[in-house]
DNA sequence: ACATAATAGTTCAAACATGAACATTAAGCA
DNA sequence: TGCTTAATGTTCATGTTTGAACTATTATGT
């Protein structure tokens, strides 16, 4: 009963997971070094890559896609508005919402940021095989999935 | 040359990436709920874990394991402290250093958390096969430590 | 021994994230 | 139609993270 009997440590999937945390963690503090030179922040990347993705989003949908609320968003978007990457243009059937789409020079930074984001993750990832790879995604989504209702 | 004639949404290895990296932060964010009725953030409980694993550890080897500036660790300490959960004594031999350990209080809450946490990361990855897990967990810690030289 | 470098920890200001309370607009329904 | 409820985005106070400058201590090299 007592947990000692069954440290997490001696548990495959913890021991697992934490090494899972500790790759992102890595991943995310050499994505941020490697995309200084941009004067972008992973989470600017974030936003331009889902503005690209998905044109017209509300600041709604992109909060719950980026996993953060909605004020996080309110004070993200200005920095980049200002830039001149993203236009928030008020929808017209529904004016609460702000329709969310890329600049050309939006789209045109991310393209440089993406290049610098897809070498650092080749090079996390080409140690794996493209069947391990693939197996790894498919468990990570399975997991987002399942948490969803927890 | 153009990049979008090869967009990382159709590399498989920067698609699996994205999933892994969603995983975690919706890992990160149940965790901080389950967390919270302890009083307990998952940033203080990566502190605790990792002294409770490596006592007398300095503050800097602290913030290397977590992957944090010194400061970072300065300002965290103070509130698990005062909460009689750790102790800072200072070192003998070099007195520039400062040892952790956890104390009683602080070890019988680390079991507590640890009982949370493990729930969830058992719930998180049932979902894998034992061979899967471990493969998993392989790859990620070869990630990270391709990484420590880039 | 002495000057210089490097290291451990702290301080502080700025950047960032968070959640509750709020204003505006839309939807549901009597 | 009106009244209530829900949704979108903003504001604000709070707490967290960061990196640069600083103090104190130890290591290094001549």
């Amino acid at each position: 009963m007592n947990i000692k009997q069954d440290l997490p440590w001696d548990n495959p999937r913890f021991r697992n997971w934490v090494a899972v945390a500790r790759a992102c963690h890595v991943v995310e503090r050499t994505l941020a070094v490697k995309l200084a030179p941009l004067d972008l922040k992973p989470a600017q990347l974030d936003v331009l890559m889902n503005l690209y993705r998905h044109p017209g989003m509300s600041q709604h949908d992109l909060a719950r896609r980026l996993l953060v609320g909605r004020s996080n968003i309110t004070m993200l978007l200005p920095q980049l508005e200002t830039r001149d990457l993203l236009r928030r243009e008020s929808d017209e059937k529904d004016k609460r919402v702000l329709r969310l789409t890329l600049t050309e020079a939006g789209e045109a930074l991310l393209m440089r940021a993406l290049k610098v984001h897809m070498t650092l993750i080749e090079k996390a990832m080409s140690q794996s095989t493209p069947e391990q790879c693939d197996m790894i995604g498919e468990q990570m989504r399975k997991i987002a999935e399942v948490l969803k209702t927890a």
